[in-house]
DNA sequence: AATGAATGAGACTTCATTCAT
DNA sequence: CATGAATGAAGTCTCATTCAT
């Protein structure tokens, strides 16, 4: 497994202020607001005033802790990422065998996917207009913690052989797959309770890695 | 299964000129110029003259073919998701029993989502720009496609049990999770070749679905 | 009184055809659409197109009658002063003493205001746009036909003193008030007739020039 | 007589800047240039540049006040037909009875048009751009303001029964005939003195008005 | 530190006019 | 003579960013 060689010289975003707590409050307050508006109208469309009238905070004062408008979308991301990644984290704080890790792992980073897809959604829609530099700092934080399901799913493969072929991708599925309760909202079936649409995608994934559920699987829905 | 009824009403790009040939081949050529820009720089940070300056038409010529650049970026899905449907659709033409025909069409997605990675991406990344009513238009495309696996997992289905609940879901999870070849190229491993990372996708959602790859599966790499 | 040393070099449109009959025919056809359009939507927000659509007539073929677009306007303000003319001199053809055919005039005039409202409103609101040149052109055809009440004005106070000081000013005058009927339209009366309106401003600048009226007035309405 | 139930829901200029002062200031700065070059060039052919040379602002600090070019013409047209209400107010405020007011607002009418020629002609030019609400909030404060005449002329009537018809109508005769000074600028003798001009256009109203005009007229001037 | 007015570059779009067919 | 596609200049308006107070 790579190691964090791959550490990126991360993006830092200057603040005018020196006064780090302020510094700390006032992004946070302007986060919170860019969240909601740029998840509303999105990235182009929102203007530097729209934040400050939501964030309470003027056009001057936003340049005081931010360089510019695209500050605040690398923010605003970095904030997602880390949330995600932090709830994920806690996700994967499980006692057990490997197997039971995975298992525990697979159904938190579901869930956490269907609880915040508004902002998942707007990572996905909105991340590409970030500048290089700061898109790389913010796929580095993705791909950290793909590394985390990559070593969870060796110990898993260790302690009992996976029908599963490269771990690097099977990490890639299984941390993208969730995705879609957030990307297809608009297609899944309407007739399901999150409940269900959450069991049966881990199902899946569980299957696919080579894990046999041994849950009793619900019956056969008939549909239309 | 939802029949036709979703039947969304077409949004239509009207021309100012009347020569439907003429029009065709202009758009194609406004069409293809945009996906290379758009793909580059995004749709914002796309100017109508960057579009003209590729396509090798004027401002005022564009405007002839079209309303607004917002429908150009129209066009641009359009083409997007009618040239995948007909990819897939080709792939969905094999003869066999409905499992063979689901192997194959699981596959022929993922060859697809691997060809057009690009315009999957661009696809991906701007449409949340399009309009509602347009974007409705494109959506109701996608779920027509979506639809089509929805029957072929049915009749799959029939044939024998698969370890499958709900199809509509199982459908968006087919149909989604190759997008990943698109949406996270950045991430996937370096050392496997394409065909590889193909096979790996396609045997993975074939034990999700409950189908028992026979295929002798690779041995497991070594990594790190 | 002046005698005709105003003229002025008259403005000329020309055209890219030779054929004489044509060039009068398509121009008719092509004043006839602007004169519809000018007066819905102005000169300004009025296009070619919507020229050549009204006449039926391409927008090449429009510029082969005419050099700019501003040439129609000349045209228009052109026939709509000339009809003007026409009405008026018509209705000064009248056979008896100067104080009769005053009378007749005045009334005349009146009517023919209000007769075309449309094209009266149209020529004051839109002529400002004719370039100097063209302005001057059509000026010199309205001071043409002041000066004919002018004149008429002059006999009638040779026959018959009257409480008239400056013959230009008033001839200004009664055929500047007669407009009222086209630029107040929304001002005046709902509940009078138009008759009855063209009557009380003919006796209105009958008084004004000092001639009795004598015809028996209309008995004083009691409003609101 | 109408009552004030004519009363438009007036159309509102909105700004960006809340400071009242501030807004108050520029717009004033703003409709001052407006009028100059609005008065050369006419509405069409000024650009927002062209308002921004004059009054000093910036493009950018033009829309912190105002909306829309459009907006600015409205300003205009409101400030023209303010400051001409209030001339013709003080014009009116005259002691005596009502044939002696009536008398000196006639000449009061004719002398304020005779000052504000220059903007008399850019509101009857250019009004009919501005868009059908603006036109009527417009065309309201001069219908409030033919009114005032109505009143005065009802009035003198009860006093000394006029050969007058119907008030509505000869209220808009004496308050449209005066814009001949303006509008007809070019073809008015040019050998009397502006108050000869405006002496012999009030007596020319009050003797259509039935009002004898007992102070002595001026001989008869030979012309030509 | 906060304010919000000012700035000005730059985008989209329209449309009169030209010209090859 | 007719057509209508092509042209490109020019205009309005937006908005991120700066800066004096």
């Amino acid at each position: 497994m790579k190691p964090a060689a791959t550490k990126v010289k991360a993006r830092r975003v200057v603040a005018a202020s020196k006064n780090t707590a302020l510094v700390r409050d006032r992004r946070t307050q302007l986060v919170g607001a860019a969240i909601e508006v740029f998840g509303k109208k999105g990235f182009h469309a929102t203007t530097v005033r729209d934040i400050g009238r939501v964030s309470r905070l003027t056009q001057g004062t936003i340049y005081n802790y931010v360089r510019s408008k695209e500050d605040i979308l690398f923010l605003v991301c970095d904030r997602i990422v880390t949330e995600y990644q932090d709830s994920v984290r806690r996700a994967l704080a499980v006692e057990g065998d490997a197997i039971a890790r995975l298992r525990a792992a697979l159904r938190g980073i579901v869930g956490v996917m269907h609880e915040h897809q508004d902002t998942i959604l707007l990572l996905y829609h909105e991340s590409h207009n970030l500048d290089r530099r700061s898109l790389r700092t913010i796929l580095a934080r993705v791909h950290e913690f793909i590394e985390s399901f990559e070593r969870l799913l060796a110990e898993a493969n260790e302690e009992k052989r996976l029908q599963m072929t490269d771990v690097r991708l099977s990490a890639n599925i299984v941390t993208y797959l969730p995705t879609m309760l957030a990307l297809r909202r608009w297609a899944l079936p309407k007739d399901l309770t999150s409940e269900q649409i959450i069991n049966d995608t881990v199902g899946f994934m569980l299957r696919g890695l080579g894990i046999v559920d041994k849950q009793p699987t619900r019956s056969f829905p008939l549909r239309g």
